[in-house]
DNA sequence: TGTACATCAGTGAACGCGCGTTCACTGATGTAC
DNA sequence: TGTACATCAGTGAACGCGCGTTCACTGATGTAC
């Protein structure tokens, strides 16, 4: 406990003395390269240089190691969120619109954590740190969608909860398929992500600020 | 030639007769119930009753088996959408909602072809074939787009492709968090998908029916 | 400051297993005559 | 209608490989005295 509790250099001594850590970037690396699905534990330890059987004193199994990573991508995400949302600086809807911004941001940074949070097809609702996490990130979007609702309009306006579930679906929608590379079917996007997103973003809150009275399709006799 | 090229029974026989259609069914099983890296070429040609040598006739590798696997469903996915958009019935903006339920109803229906259109982290445009079915898929959007665009006013409208791309990553972010089981963090949804996609395409549909003057955050002091 | 000891992170050898892929083969099918 | 033959879909045995997991072990660390 003395500083840092074990050497900084780590091998060329018989521990490895942060094994963990190095188990977790090892495997950062190799989710980002080839998907969450595109290694193996015994792989993992060799590109931490140790021997296979040295992981199962910091992991159950990959599973385990791969919950672990989704986990801190959502404290990682949840972070950038708080920071995007900014204390609702210049304004409410820049806020939450840069809320948006910062999904596309991580999903481009980030590809590994990214990948292990939506696109490992885990039982997350089994883990329940897993979910906390998730939960403390969408909970940004909440609060940034309440402090938006709290001054538009009250006739037929969505409940908070509501918008915060649309402008992180839209976001999640336009990350998935234009940010990710493994969406990359889509390249003829005629403009960048941060666009589309902005102008859907900019269209939903247009909306927003009227009453409910206004129904799309009026023009063209709307059932 | 005579009537149908093989015998219907198959199996019993020493040639299958119709392998390559059992392969495919046998992985969309496969990948609905492990997803689409949760199985073996070999084990596919065991389900199917047959050598692990054997599927080398019809596919090169497994992720060729997987390639035709989204290659169908995004045909399959086309022809629901075509059938959702109903010749534009009974109005564009109904059109093109309904097209975004048939986008939840595809995900929830057909998770294996979900599955292998949206979740397998392809290199998708280097299959020119796949990367055809899926515009066709999206040009119904477009039509549905088209449509409702044609009847709106001019002034600060976006182009046609750009509100399909919305309703197309809205559904899609939509149908990835809350239809699919992987995304099942999220389990906590207050209402239905459904109605979360149509309060959103009619809050966006809403704002498509005015013209650009109406920006948001006018009333908190938007930047 | 020095020694004995408990702890436990990492070793390396071992196991059985299923995979991907190849190969020469076999036998059912359809066709030419 | 019958026979010979070309085709090619499916066989099954074989290969080397890497994986997941276990186990008794080893040796570095920190601590009690």
């Amino acid at each position: 406990m003395r500083f840092g509790h074990h050497h900084r250099r780590a091998r060329e001594t018989y521990h490895h003395g942060n094994l963990r850590e190095a188990l977790i970037g090892a495997a950062r690396e190799l989710i980002a390269e080839r998907g969450p699905a595109g290694f193996s534990f015994a792989e993992v330890a060799r590109a931490a240089g140790v021997s296979p059987a040295a992981p199962y004193r910091h992991f159950r199994d990959r599973n385990a190691l791969v919950a672990e990573i989704a986990r801190r991508g959502f404290e990682l995400f949840a972070a950038d969120l708080g920071y995007a949302w900014n204390n609702c600086q210049p304004n409410p809807w820049r806020a939450l619109e840069s809320c948006g911004r910062a999904y596309l941001a991580f999903a481009r940074r980030e590809p590994a954590y990214y990948a292990a949070m939506f696109e490992t097809g885990f039982a997350l609702e089994e883990d329940p740190a897993l979910a906390a996490a998730g939960e403390r990130a969408f909970a940004i979007f909440l609060t940034a969608a309440e402090a938006l609702s709290a001054g538009m309009p009250g006739a037929g306006r969505p409940p908070a909860r509501m918008i915060a579930l649309h402008i992180w679906t839209l976001s999640h929608g336009i990350a998935s398929l234009f940010v990710r590379p493994g969406g990359g079917l889509w390249r003829k996007l005629p403009m960048s992500p941060e666009d589309l997103l902005e102008a859907g973003v900019l269209m939903y809150l247009r909306a927003l600020s009227l009453g409910r009275d206004n129904r799309p399709g009026t023009a063209e006799g709307g059932a």
